[in-house]
RNA sequence: GCGCUCGUAGCUCAGUUGGAUAGAGCACAGGUUUCCUAAACCUGGGGCCGCAGGUUCGAAUCCUGCCGGGCGCACCA
């Protein structure tokens, strides 16, 4: 039995019922329930709407005589009363009896099962994201990308996806020019030994806006200014290609360099818990792109144009024309992304190959994906972009001129103070400095996370320091992360006075009592646990967090209502205890396990 | 100009195969601790769902047009 199957259980004894001329098998009847707008209603609601038609009868006059019909069986182990209400079918369950097929399969440390039919099932898929340049910073923004793509990861995983977590990692181009010159040029001393990888992302913010000041006064006619700009670009041009002849003062420190940036990169993905299975650098597949530029330049599908060369598609209308190598022989982003897809496709045997990108970027996968298919690559029907608005901050867009990049070490650090001098700060004398510390990651976690995958991806996000350490609680990480640590201490202070969940109510072999689990906290519970794995498909076949963050908070705040409501330990009746055990047990389970598919840990204390 | 995207409560947002009286959080006003974590719970005020047409039993949702914000459109990544 697995958590998700009440929803069938019910279907089976309400199909045989439906006339046939409806067409509705057991499955298409379990799709159709839905919760009811108030959990007072019932457990389930069954909409006749779709009926009307094959059965010429009116949705109302359905649902009376479905109801008669449920009725007329008599004694029903599962379905309690059938209430017709306009053109639906309200169910209300025994729930003692619903309870041993959604509760005790969470409670047990089952999991929904997934139909393996599913577009997302039994595929092979690889998920792009990340993609940060080295010798720049990594900030917040680049957290939205982050957090997105693992959550895809994990969604796609735990919907019966074999998934391949793939990093593309800027390592080439100006940006790094731009970097190691304004290294000789602007900064003077010796690099720092600590946080090498933001210090060199500092040297390049710097470099860039020096480069600007000097462009837009030599354009202003500042000749000085001219000629430094001039003379930076020439200096830029040179450590490029010293870099890419292997000249070794230009590709040592490139590679020295190179790997501050990685260093801290794998520093931030491990305080984030994000693993890749493959890393793939723009390095690799810098000459690749150039050759293959040649090969279908010669094959005709590319084509020379103002002495650059690229293919014609236009079918894009607004741009038309795809550039793939400069008239300067170089080539350009979307040339390395041409001969990474084509790596992808020929390395791994994927069936299904995601982008994690920006939305700004839309247009160009367009390109790609056009354009790799007029290659030869039947691939290209297979890859997809996932575009996700930007980060912004209270005062704007994130902009290193204005200064107000907050760079991740910061975004940690200050979400750590924040959160203890707000919250945590009352455990100092009763916890561990390492507990805190735990405690701090964990939440500091919690509040980027869903605050980055709550708001859906197509949606500007704000972030404001303040408001996202200020877990006054509401609709944030922090507080379904406090639900997760109110059911643990509830379950061991039901241990400490005895009080264990029953194993065959667990297993549920047994039943609890009948007449338990009826009160409307109880009721509205139970129906946020039914509509969560539900939650997870959607989830996961639209490529969209947020419907499972929302669903998340949802069990939250049900739960929350119930703790209120429901004393489970000061109860004289052991049946009662065991039922909302069994409960909390349950809810704890698909809370923690939902939490893990958004990559957000679920402490036991906070 | 072309294309993409957003427009729902004072603010930030859910609402996606069209379905019950459009929901949350924040803010605001009130209430709830001899009792399992008050980072909680309850009650209340608050809405021409950008505008106008259309499709039908039924539209915040689908179609068309318009208005307003953001972004993208050849040698940057």
């Amino acid at each position: 039995m697995r958590p998700d199957a009440l929803a069938q259980e019910v279907a089976k004894l309400l199909a045989p019922l439906i006339p046939e001329a409806a067409g509705l098998d057991v499955d298409a009847v379990a799709a159709l329930l839905t919760p009811p707008p108030k959990p007072e209603l019932g457990h389930f609601a069954f909409p006749c709407f779709r009926l009307a038609k094959a059965l010429r009868s009116a949705p109302p006059k359905i649902a009376a005589e479905l109801a008669a019909a449920i009725a007329a069986l008599g004694d029903n182990p599962l379905i309690a009363t059938a209430t017709p209400a306009g053109p639906y079918l309200n169910l209300d369950l025994h729930a003692h009896e619903a309870a041993r097929h959604l509760l005790a399969p969470w409670a047990n440390g089952q999991r929904p099962a997934f139909p393996s039919s599913g577009p997302s099932s039994n595929q092979k898929v690889m998920i792009e994201y990340s993609q940060p340049n080295t010798h720049k910073g990594f900030h917040v923004g680049h957290m939205r990308n982050l957090c997105l793509g693992d959550c895809l990861v994990r969604l796609l995983r735990a919907t019966g996806s074999e998934v391949v977590a793939a990093n593309y990692l800027g390592d080439v181009g100006t940006h790094v020019a731009k970097c190691l010159w304004g290294l000789e040029a602007l900064v003077s001393g010796d690099p720092p030994t600590q946080a090498r990888g933001e210090w060199l992302g500092q040297v390049y913010s710097q470099a860039a806006i020096q480069l600007e000041d000097w462009d837009e006064a030599g354009k202003a006619g500042d000749e000085a200014a001219a000629a430094q700009y001039t003379a930076a670009r020439e200096r830029m041009s040179e450590i490029l290609r010293g870099i890419e002849a292997r000249d070794p003062a230009y590709h040592d420190l490139w590679m020295r360099t190179r790997q501050w940036s990685l260093d801290e990169f794998e520093q931030i993905y491990a305080w984030c818990g994000v693993e890749f299975d493959r890393v793939f650098y723009e390095s690799e597949v810098d000459e690749p792109g150039l050759k293959l530029v040649d090969e279908f330049l010669a094959k005709g599908v590319f084509v020379e144009s103002r002495g650059a060369v690229g293919i014609e598609n236009p079918e894009i209308e607004h741009m038309p024309f795809f550039m793939l190598r400069k008239s300067d022989g170089t080539g350009l982003y979307a040339t390395k992304d041409l001969a990474l897809a084509r790596m992808k496709f020929e390395e791994f045997g994927i069936d299904r190959s995601i982008y994690v990108v920006d939305a700004r970027q839309s247009d160009h996968f367009k390109q790609v994906f056009l354009t790799l298919k007029k290659m030869g690559f039947d691939q290209a029907e297979l890859c997809e972009h996932v575009g996700y608005e930007m980060v912004e901050l209270p005062d704007g867009a994130m902009s290193s001129r204005k200064g107000n990049v907050i760079l991740f070490r910061a975004l940690r650090e200050q979400l750590g103070a924040s959160l203890e001098a707000n919250y945590f700060h009352k455990f100092t004398d009763e916890w561990t400095r390492e507990q805190i510390d735990t405690a701090l990651h964990q939440v500091s976690l919690g509040a980027i996370k869903y605050g980055m995958l709550a708001r859906d991806n197509n949606q500007k996000i704000v972030f404001d320091l303040a408001k996202w350490s200020d877990v006054q609680g509401g609709d944030g990480g922090a507080t379904l992360q406090y639900v997760c640590a109110r059911t643990a201490s509830l379950l061991v202070k039901a241990q400490n006075r005895g009080m264990t969940l029953d194993g065959a109510v667990r297993s549920g072999e047994r039943a609890t009592q009948a007449g338990t689990l009826t009160e409307v906290a109880e009721r509205g519970l139970m129906q946020a646990l039914i509509a969560l794995p539900g939650s997870i498909a959607q989830a996961a076949q639209s490529l969209r967090p947020s419907i499972l963050c929302s669903q998340l908070y949802a069990v939250a705040k049900a739960y929350n209502r119930f703790q209120q409501e429901c004393n489970v330990i000061h109860q004289d009746d052991p049946e009662v205890v065991q039922a909302r055990l069994l409960l909390v047990q349950a809810t704890r389970e698909a809370l923690s396990w939902g939490l893990s598919l958004v990559g957000i840990p679920a402490p036991d204390r906070m």
